[in-house]
DNA sequence: CATATTCATAACCATATGATTATGAATTAA
DNA sequence: TTAATTCATAATCATATGGTTATGAATATG
């Protein structure tokens, strides 16, 4: 067994999306795909409170780390929220079996 | 309703905990402490790879955002676990109810 | 063709972040 | 009391990151 695999926590792509959700205003970007469906850079400009370059860079990170999926028809790029792209996540904190899935459940009625 | 409630996604403590989760060797650090149980400093670097003052700083870290406690006893201090700091993870994948419950049902089979 | 629109990238800046070594405070042990 | 242990903080550094404005490529429109 390496060093790699036996500590998944330093995996190379959970890292890839836990850095892309610890941004305040991707994860809102990332909601407002959700909420609205797939949208185009524009949309997402008027409705992020940040620059159209920093949207696009943005829009990009979140890609690489597979939360979205980008299309591109003529001079616009629709964006749309890939919600596979979350399965890391879940299995980073159901890492530990019982435990993390235990309260899980629990604190799922939260969700109310 | 404020503009912070309305836009759940820039909250601070979801921002930090966020944040706090998105670097590797603090997770390898968490899932140590998930692991084994409570541990101090000294026996946490031994493990982490990194510098003990290092060590200490990612500690401080996790608790900020509520992930770990930290408990002084002489000389050493010994941290644990807090798994109730997840809440605002599980909140925030669930925040769009429906549409995010359903995939978090269908993607729990993965944590066997 | 000329002009406008849409988006991504470049250049740049300030700050945050991860890492190191050095140091110092507090506690324990000799 | 002196020495060793444990941990946190300071000083420092390189790089990453979030933000801006400027620019340019591609596409659509007059």
């Amino acid at each position: 067994m390496t060093h790699e695999s036996r500590n998944a926590d330093r995996d190379a792509a959970t890292d890839a999306l836990f850095k892309a959700l610890s941004d305040g205003t991707r994860r809102a970007l990332l909601e407002t795909l959700v909420r609205e469906g797939e949208q185009n850079v524009q949309a997402l400009t008027q409705v992020s409170g940040v620059s159209q370059p920093m949207v696009s860079r943005h829009l990009a990170k979140l890609k690489r780390a597979g939360l979205v999926t980008a299309r591109r028809a003529g001079r616009e790029t629709w964006y749309a929220a890939r919600v596979k792209g979350l399965g890391p996540v879940i299995q980073w904190m159901a890492i530990h079996g019982a435990l993390w899935s235990q309260r899980f459940s629990a604190l799922e009625g939260l969700s109310g």
